[in-house]
DNA sequence: TTTTAATAGGGGAAATATCCCCTTATTAAA
DNA sequence: TTTAATAAGGGGATATTTCCCCTATTAAAA
């Protein structure tokens, strides 16, 4: 009894509390969350983001500001989004893990995120008691899966094989975020300052890549993997 | 100095917090938000439901709970969505004030959830400092439109004199939803067995009731209306 | 140094989409 | 009972999309 008192309080003052950084843009949201992991002993919020440019800043400002060890990262975000931000914390600071906090539940979204090098997804229906389990085991384990991300792998491997690697080239896309317009290719092709035969090229190059057979297919499929934004 | 002592003392103690409920299918959000709220003296989180039947299953049930004085509503969830639930709160409950809170910020939207009954509409991107003005207000005045939303609702009337009251009939439905496929028209036509000059009038009418100059504009209004989900 | 990939351009034809103007029942409202 | 709205269908013309096959330049890769 007094032995685990001690050891109780040996976790509160000699053992560092595991510092987590938020970067969401929904500040509500955020800052709420930070209320309930303060909660939590054993972890430290230490700063709360809003954006992915905002966690470049607090990396590259130079007085140093308290190392997180987990960064519990949105996806959605405007000007740098969660995608962008894992790739780059995971090249400047490959040792603090991300744990991906989103609303998104589709395969491509997850599998991007992951494949930046997020070591967990955790969707925002979760109930707090599973954030806290996550967060201990991603310090302990350094990763953590919940049941549905793990079957929404496990979906994605058995459909499709050979993994959605759909690589747009620059042009390309501008020409696919211009399709998903009323305009038409003749139109498109003045504002890419380029001949309609040479848009007609960057069509049916699309079509195929895309597996697609008609314009609105390819507006379907810029719409669905948030090429563009509505 | 001693008097303000004692006019606090009295607001914690003998007037009665005032009740909210919260209702969102963001357990983590929800949750969180709570303990936000927690900190509001003047404030107490009666309920935190994740969805518009749990807030109808807590106002039917025989054991008359705690009843709310506002309620913070998410508008997509699961079931019965925050416009539906409101609407039924707003005829159970007229004196509830029902605040929305979300992450649309779409014109139709917003709309939607004023015309249900909603006497304010905040996004969850807000800093936590106005959600709690925004709860002040609204417990003082009955209602609490942030700079944003004020903006929308102005350019909504600007811009469309007659509020966008496009009703689409059951056929004209099923035609846009149809469009928003690689199918031609031809193939939409046998599939409503109809002949492709019917499908012809169909098409035209929606161009001049969605104000879209092609099948493309089509499918862009169906997907932001949310009439067909990707 | 040849090969490959990316970029830009073209001819010609068939299929679709878009536009404008029209007819005929049926049904509901004025 | 005339008037309007709704649902269904059509003719004919033009614009756009879609398909298939082809060339040239440039820069990087093998």
């Amino acid at each position: 009894m007094e032995q685990s008192y001690i050891l109780v309080a040996q976790n509160k003052l000699t053992m560092n509390p595991i510092n987590i950084i938020i970067v969401d843009d929904h500040l509500l949201f955020s800052n709420a969350l930070k209320g309930l992991i303060s909660n939590y002993k054993e972890f430290n919020v230490v700063a709360v983001l809003k954006d992915g440019s905002e966690l470049v800043d607090y990396f590259s400002n130079s007085d140093t500001k308290a190392l997180p060890e987990i960064v519990l990262m949105d996806i959605q975000m405007p000007i740098m989004n969660g995608i962008e931000a894992t790739h780059w914390l995971k090249e400047q600071y490959p040792n603090i893990k991300v744990l991906a906090l989103s609303m998104e539940c589709d395969e491509t979204t997850i599998l991007k995120m992951l494949r930046a090098g997020a070591k967990g997804y955790l969707l925002k229906d979760i109930h707090p008691t599973i954030l806290h389990h996550a967060l201990i085991e991603v310090h302990k384990n350094g990763f953590y899966y919940t049941e549905n991300v793990a079957n929404t792998l496990l979906n994605s491997i058995e459909n499709k094989p050979i993994i959605n690697n759909v690589k747009l080239k620059e042009r390309e896309l501008e020409f696919l975020k211009l399709s998903c317009s009323e305009m038409t290719y003749k139109q498109i092709a003045e504002e890419m300052c380029l001949s309609p035969k040479t848009i007609e090229n960057y069509r049916e190059a699309l079509f195929e890549k895309l597996e697609v057979k008609t314009r609105i297919g390819m507006v379907l499929y810029a719409i669905k993997e948030k090429i563009v934004i509505l």
